[in-house]
DNA sequence: GACACCATACCAACTAATCGGTATGGTTCC
DNA sequence: GGAACCATACCGATTAGTTGGTATGGTGTC
């Protein structure tokens, strides 16, 4: 087989954090949990991490590397209208709400919480990682605001900041539930609001393009 | 004076708890920090709570008990439309975002990301406490969809928690950019929302009250 | 109204366990 | 053989929880 993998515990030790803080929470989960979880020793941790914290910080990394990979291949990235882009996006969010909590929640939302006062690098790699993701997707707000609510008050950013707080919000409830089944319900609404926002005028110019 | 307060120090040590579990997270805030927050020795944590998750349970009820107490004195209860009092609700949460994040955001959002998988009595102390919250609000919108949307296809019910995740979401961007100004842009678009979910026949109906 | 009695409230010092981190020595690969 | 990698044993600090004791105020008794 010869794997190259040059770092191959360093990544097990990565995807271990990511379950294991979504699961138990930053401060609970300890070093020896992930440790455990990844199999390996904790000699191996220190060699490839400074810290705890440092591991917090290349996990922040490593889920955002994920999930850019995962909303930049998914299918709905590939249509042509942007607002049709937008609610694939919420659509494909509902989607991937299945299998157990810490699978579908959001590293970032969850350590956030915790650290926010305690461990200000922490909270900046969180912020960092969070409004990119809305940058992203604030793209495609802005390109069909343009096409079909060009003089809407609302910014297209301030959109993107609502479709994620709502999402962090449905996770939340999807914990305190445990169950997606309520997250799905408020992706329901806004998937809803998204429509309305444009909608004004999006019968016309929608018909207008065909 | 004459000061009964029979237990003032179990008070002091339930506030002493919603301010520390709220800036540090419930696994990072010790019971000496709780302690010494409020003024009382560790002695007299024990003998008033069992341990930290009996003070837990004890801050859940609290927290609700105080919530309880402000939306239901608040301004907006005495409106005579439940669209109103419903849109008055989300205004109200607006304006209270002031001060330091610990004093607006919601303990039992908190609690429950970090607990919900290893402490099953506070993930259920803080699901209940939510749902009767949502609960209550969800009848304003009953009554409001009884006269503006009575043939909407979505429930009371889901649409109060669709708030409540919007606010949890709220918290977290707060937290995440250490300030409650993107939380109240959010709330922004949760008003409008509501108001164009009821919109459908308002204009009419509300005429014809007046 | 003074005294014995007792429960509640509180305190400071201690303990057993846990956790992040280290020291050290071994193994593997180039 | 040297550097990257990993394993084990260990350490100091911190943590939840305990212990044994004190202060206070109320109550019944004579």
């Amino acid at each position: 087989m010869t794997v190259p993998a040059q770092h191959e515990s360093k990544t097990r030790l990565l995807d271990a954090a990511l379950h294991v803080i979504r699961a138990k929470g930053y401060a609970a989960a300890t070093v020896d949990d992930i440790c455990s979880a990844a199999g390996v020793t904790k000699g191996s941790f220190f060699h490839h991490f400074k810290g705890k914290d440092a591991l917090a910080l290349a996990a922040v990394e490593h889920f955002s590397t994920i999930a850019d990979g995962l909303f930049a291949t998914a299918p709905y990235r590939s249509f042509k209208d942007p607002l049709d882009r937008l609610l694939g996006y919420v659509d494909f969010r509902a989607s991937i709400l299945t299998g157990a909590l810490p699978e579908f929640t959001c590293l970032l939302g969850t350590l956030v919480q915790e650290t926010y006062d305690t461990h200000p690098a922490i909270r900046r790699a969180c912020d960092r990682g969070m409004s990119s993701h809305i940058a992203a997707l604030s793209r495609d707000v802005a390109l069909a605001r343009q096409l079909y609510a060009p003089d809407a008050r609302w910014s297209a950013d301030s959109v993107g900041t609502f479709i994620q707080s709502v999402l962090q919000g449905a996770f939340i409830f999807a914990k305190a539930k445990q169950s997606p089944a309520v997250a799905r319900e408020s992706l329901a609404h806004l998937r809803r609001y998204l429509g309305m926002l444009f909608a004004q005028s999006a019968t016309r110019k929608r018909k207008e393009k065909a």
